[in-house]
DNA sequence: ACAACATTTGAACAACTGTTCAAGTGTTAT
DNA sequence: ATAACACTTGAACAGTTGTTCAAATGTTGT
């Protein structure tokens, strides 16, 4: 990382805030690399998917192969009802497709780019 | 991914449920592979830190670089109180780590981990 | 048409989350 | 010691979230 008590040649060098109160330089540079707001907040949005341990268990499932909603149920010992709405979030949210096959609707991961951020987040975990 | 519709060898090829609802074969080898309860919960969690627009702004601004609460603050247009509250809660999870420098906190990503997330995150979103 | 089953849906409820406000702590300079 | 500033903290509040329950929809077999 940087240091930051070695200012860039011709900023001033008081570190403290105030008056200058923001370190305008530091402010100005780092707003302009964030991201437009509406994609930070679809950001979250996706990541708010994967902040639930009942949805993060569904995609786990999903990771191994498809299934339909009774046998998720079965598998978390939740009912029928509170998975289903779990799955209706992540259909919106484009994570997981399904289909019917009969009386069933079997659901799947959409990408494997959810795979990626599990696989990934896991990896944080067990460093 | 897997054709449900061709069953394993040896399994019954009823796709019902029900009388035996959940396909015991297909939800056992779910479950074998699915990560112990407080891991997938410790996953939810961090994955929750990424799910509020603000903490995500806070990570983007210091994957830039390091920034006192006060610079954060401005740039963000909230108040120091908001924002170091949602530290202190970005701290817990060992995202950001911290040190005094005067009369400022300076903050700053853990590891690199974080932004690993994040640009996984913005890839899926603009795909 | 009917019964049985798989799933979805909406309302209701408790639990949780993020921001605000006011008061507190810690640091520096006078 | 005092004042000024940077930050933190706790209580309170509104808004959001996940589960439950009961009722509805969709599908299949008789």
């Amino acid at each position: 990382m940087e240091n930051r008590t070695v200012p860039p040649a011709g900023a001033e060098d008081a570190p403290a805030c105030e008056a200058f109160c923001v370190h305008d330089e530091i402010t100005r540079r780092a707003l302009q690399k964030l991201p437009e707001e509406n994609l930070l907040f679809d950001l979250a949005e996706l990541y708010k998917m994967f902040g639930d341990s009942t949805r993060v268990k569904i995609l786990f499932l999903l990771f191994e192969e498809e299934m339909c909603v009774c046998d998720i149920a079965e598998s978390l010992g939740m009912t029928t009802s509170a998975i289903s709405h779990q799955l209706r979030i992540l259909k919106n949210a484009k994570l997981v497709t399904y289909r019917r096959e009969g009386k069933s609707v079997i659901y799947a991961l959409a990408d494997d780019h959810v795979s990626k951020i599990l696989e990934l987040g896991l990896e944080h975990i067990c460093e």
